[in-house]
DNA sequence: GGAAAAGCGAGAGCACTGCTCACATCTGCC
DNA sequence: GGCAGATGTGAGCAGTGCTCTCGCTTTTCC
C-alpha cells in the first residue's frame, strides 16, 4: 500500500537528516542539537524523538550516511583510473580522493575519526559503510596479489593471527606482507589527515595538504616497489 | 611576601585541575563539567569562575598540562636510551612511549589528538608544551644530521618552504629528506594511535599494539635505512 | 462502515549544562 | 585598625537531551 503515512515519515526522517547535517557542518558533532533541528523544522522539540529515539540514533544515521559518501568517493576515484594495473596510479587516485573528501566534509571526518563520543558505542550497522572506503584500497592489494605482486614488510607477530582472519574476510590470498604494506599506509594516511584537520600542522607544514602529499608519495613507493605498471 | 592568600589560591587551583583531570577520564572531554567539579569541591558552580574565567580556560590548561606530561614520557623514554647513536633504538623507544603514554591516558589523548572542541582555538600558551613530544622525535633527526646520516625521500615542492621555516626552528642542518621522512613518521604514528584509540581496529587488528608495532618497525627502517648505531 | 489501534505532534516538565550578576563575607596589606 | 580586593553564595538566564501525557488523525481490522 506503500501508505501516505509511511512516505511522509520517511520525507520527515529524509529532512530531519538533512538540516542535522547542515548543523553538523555548520557547527560541528558536539553542536548538533535536536532541538535545533525541530526548531528549523517548525516542530516542538519532543517530535523529533518520534523518528529518532535518541541524539545518539540520530548521529548514527550520520554517521553511516557520511561513510557511504566517503565510501562512494574512494570508489569512484579507484574505477576512474582505467588501466588497472597502474597500481600506483589507482593508489594515488584513492588516496587523494580521501583527503579531498575530508576536506570537503571536515565535520563528517571528525564525526568518523575523531573523539568518538563518549558513552557511543557504534552499533553494528555501521561496519558494513565503515569498511568500504577500506574496500576500495585492499583491492589494490588484493588486484597486486593475484598478479603475483608481493611486498616485502616486517610482519609483527601480534598481527599474524588478524591477518589471517583478514585474508579470509578479502578471500583473496594477499601476503601477510601486503597486507602490513596496507596497514601502514591506512594509519599513515588517517594520520595525515587528522593532523591537517585538527590543526596540528600550524607552524609546521602550513602548505595544504604538502605533507598528505609526502605520505602519499613514500607509500606509493612502497606499495608499488618492484612493480612496473603494465 | 607569597602570602598565604596567594598559597590558598593556587591550592584551590590544583584541586580543580585535579578534580577535572579526573572527571576528563572518567567521561572525556564533552563530558567535564564545570558545575559537577564545583559539586565534588563542596563549592557552588559559580565560584570555579573566580579561578577560570570559562570552561574552555579550564579546557586550556588541562591540554597545557598532558602535553607537558606526554613531552616528559617521550623525553625519558629518549633520554633511557644509552647509545646515543642507536638511531633506531631511541626511535623505537620514544614511538612507543607515545603509544604507552595514550592507552594510559586515553581521554587526554583524545584531547589532544582528536576533534578540536568547537569554537575552541588553542591559545598561543599551548604551543611550546604541543611541541615538547615532537621536539624529541626531531631530535633524533637532528642528531642523525650532525652524524652526516642523510635520508632519501621524495620531498614534495608544496613542502620546500615549509622545510626551510623548520630548519631553521630547529637551527640545525637537517636536510629536507630527513624532516620528510620525520613528518611521515609522525604522522604514521598519530594514525595508529587514533585507529587504536578511536575504535577503527575492531574486526581488523584485535592484538593490541600489533598495528602500531607494524608502523614503528616500518619507519624504523625507513629512518636508519644506511645506518649502523656505531 | 465503524470501531479499535497505532502513529503523530504539542506542550509541560525534569535534570542538567555554561555563564552572569548582585550580594555578603572574610582577609591580608597599608 | 580599617579598608580594598579577593572569595564564596545564591538566584537567575538561556540552552540542552529526554520523558510523559494529552488530544488528533490516519490506518487497520472486524
Amino acid at each position: 500500500m506503500s501508505g501516505l503515512r509511511e512516505r511522509a515519515r520517511a520525507a520527515t526522517t529524509a529532512e530531519i537528516l538533512r538540516l542535522a547535517r547542515a548543523q553538523l557542518a555548520a557547527e560541528g558533532a558536539a553542536g548538533l542539537s535536536l532541538r535545533a533541528v525541530a526548531r528549523e523544522m517548525g516542530m516542538v522539540s519532543s517530535g523529533i524523538y518520534r523518528y529518532f529515539p535518541s541524539r545518539d540514533d540520530l548521529l548514527t544515521a550520520l554517521i553511516v550516511d557520511s561513510y557511504n559518501r566517503l565510501g562512494e568517493a574512494v570508489e569512484r576515484a579507484d574505477a576512474a583510473v582505467r588501466r588497472r594495473r597502474d597500481y600506483r596510479n589507482r593508489w594515488r587516485s584513492t588516496a587523494f580522493a580521501v583527503r579531498e573528501w575530508a576536506i570537503e566534509h571536515p565535520s563528517e571526518w571528525a564525526l568518523l575519526f575523531g573523539t568518538p563520543v563518549p558513552g557511543y558505542a557504534a552499533p553494528p550497522d555501521t561496519i558494513a559503510p565503515a569498511t568500504r572506503y577500506t574496500a576500495a584500497l585492499v583491492g589494490i592489494l588484493v588486484d597486486m596479489a593475484r598478479d603475483g605482486v608481493h611486498h616485502d614488510a616486517v610482519v609483527p607477530k601480534a598481527i599474524r593471527r588478524d591477518a589471517a582472519l583478514l585474508r579470509d574476510t578479502l578471500s583473496a590470498d594477499v601476503p601477510d606482507s601486503s597486507l602490513v604494506v596496507g596497514l601502514n599506509a591506512w594509519a599513515a594516511l588517517i594520520g595525515a589527515i587528522n593532523l591537517e584537520l585538527f590543526g596540528h600542522l600550524h607552524n609546521v607544514v602550513e602548505a595544504p595538504g604538502a605533507l598528505y602529499e609526502a605520505v602519499v608519495e613514500q607509500h606509493s613507493a612502497l606499495i608499488t616497489r618492484g612493480t612496473e605498471p603494465s
